[in-house]
DNA sequence: GCCGGTCGTCGAAGCGCTTCGACACTCTCA
DNA sequence: TGAGAGTGTCGAAGCGCTTCGACGACCGGC
């Protein structure tokens, strides 16, 4: 509001109070008597006070920044990231952390930039490999992390994600449940499988393990994201497999295609082919039909991460992995 | 690297310079011998120096953080926006600047902290709204800004965008050289257009003004986001025009939709419909047939705010209004 | 009535950097 | 040969904040 920035010191003089009782009042951090606090709180808004955070960063330690390493690779759906993204912005914001945006061309140099510059004092990572260069750099680091996603050798790491496994695993239970002797899942496009991304990997597996336990049969594919693969891939599939009567879509681009490729080959759904998504809430009640899904949290995991590394930053010990359950919602499609 | 943060004051000691010395190194802002520089160089190599950004942002009155402030609303196409985001991101960097992530739920009162506490330089705005709720904060703040989009009254601001009014009417242009008579916009859902949201209404417009120049006949429809909408916006718009026979899509989410709907009403495209999409290359390359498109070129768009923003903090002065033009790109479907 | 213990406040010492003025040199040119 | 103009480097003064130790004032207990 007012003409150039606004100092503590002004602040202080403004109160008639000491620089010092000003920073006590802001941090809390020394008990002030409920009429200085009050003073100085009503002379910060009459100025218009903003702590300056270069100075604060300096003189603390904590600059009050996280960053958010976000990738944006190939193959990766972009708004589910996003909302985790979001998630952790908002979340951040509670703590009275900013967001720092890292992106990977600079690769793993710019995590050890921020850091080693003091600019953030954690790190939230996302889109994580199995084989996940950023992992050793992160050991070695001082600043406490958080991984959305489990690389192949987490030990010493902390970890957040939806439990994918057993979101394959319920699909499968829930298709059964419906009757269904035969399913295939259609999940992420192959070249994600190629580089070992975890969550498609355990989707697979899960699903793989529940298929045994419930005696079905089935089979699982990677699931390309254009519509004129998508509908060769399952009219390939239905080619194969006469029997087959369940699908289990786990891949948030392909989902139309595959509505509209079943739509094409006269499969009608759920009458002719029963189908479960794993997806966000809103794609699932945007598709026709509203597609029965285990929805992807991703609010509730962006909200963790941050509950977590801001644990670590307080010197809190944290599990190494926590797992979110899936949660199945019935729709149309089933 | 090394134990625990290295100081300049280390490095000055560890090179036998004075700790000034070093910061002219790095910063070049006075002459230094070659062999100083030198010397002043390897001892940070060796060190693993990383200056501490808060230390230098009070020290220059610099933070080199700009904000971007993403609202991500309804409607708006997400990875669309997250290309603007990563180029902006990736241009920042070469300006040796990071950038800080706002999202709209702080509302004006995150860019005024931000502002105000220093923590960021300048920013960066995208998703703009014709009548845009931080318009008149951005007037007021000291800190530069720049404006992905145009609002209703950008007079004193720096604003930056595709012309969609040229690329509406480009569209139109290309479906008229191949000798169609009868076209439709099928552009953004209703929502985009009843917030006012510039880029739709933009090309909008230019689609309009274009069919009068080149005498066709034609209309402009909103379009959601879900097939079965999608589907029966079309199957409306081709019972109502049975001479219609190019289709103007601007509209990332609902071009499947659309193509899906061509193909379940028998139209083939191009032979019955020719289709043109307003959307990223790879969207129209993605789709069956491949599109022919004019491209949103979103690393051109967010380098370019980069590149304004970094003038106005030189203290350059720089155009009001930048309008990057649309290029066509011809493909199988017209 | 004195002692020890909060409570509330102050002053000063940094935090790690940039930048300004000063200064010792080395060249040039008169 | 000496004045003037660069060069290259240094020391010190901040930048705006947090935090530590100090110190009155006030309390209750003996």
């Amino acid at each position: 509001m007012s003409g150039r920035t606004v100092t503590i010191a002004q602040v202080a003089k403004h109160a008639g109070v000491a620089v010092s009782t000003v920073s006590y009042v802001l941090s809390g951090k020394r008990t002030i008597s409920a009429d200085t606090r009050r003073r100085v709180l009503d002379s910060i808004s009459a100025l218009g006070y903003h702590p300056h955070a270069g100075a604060r960063a300096l003189a603390s330690k904590r600059s009050n920044v996280i960053a958010l390493v976000l990738p944006l690779r190939a193959g990766m759906h972009v708004p589910v990231l996003m909302r985790f993204a979001s998630s952790v912005v908002t979340a951040a914001r509670r703590f009275d952390h900013d967001v720092l945006l890292l992106t990977a061309d600079e690769g793993t140099e710019g995590i050890l930039r921020v850091a080693a510059s003091a600019l953030v004092d954690a790190l939230v990572l996302m889109d994580v490999e199995l084989d996940d260069r950023r992992v050793p750099l992160l050991r070695e680091l001082a600043e406490p992390s958080v991984l959305i996603g489990f690389p192949a050798e987490p030990a010493g790491l902390t970890c957040v994600d939806l439990d994918f496994a057993a979101a394959g695993a319920r699909c499968v239970e829930h298709l059964a449940e419906r009757g269904h002797e035969e399913i295939a899942l259609l999940g992420a496009p192959s070249v994600v499988y190629d580089r070992g991304t975890g969550f498609a990997t355990r989707t697979r597996e899960g699903f793989v393990a529940a298929l045994d336990d419930h005696g079905l049969k089935g089979v699982a594919l990677p699931c390309e994201e254009t519509f004129d693969e998508a509908y060769e891939t399952l009219r390939d599939l239905l080619l194969d497999r006469p029997g087959l009567s369940g699908l289990v879509v786990h891949n948030e681009a392909a989902v139309g295609h595959v509505l509209a490729a079943l739509r094409q080959l006269d499969r009608r759904v759920p009458h002719d082919m029963a189908v479960v998504a794993i997806c966000p809430d809103d794609v699932a009640e945007r598709a026709s039909p509203p597609l029965t899904s285990v929805l992807i949290p991703a609010e509730e995991v962006g909200r963790e991460a941050v509950r977590l590394v801001m644990d670590k930053l307080e010197g809190r010990t944290v599990p190494d992995s926590t797992l979110l359950t899936p949660l199945l919602a019935v729709r149309a499609s089933t």
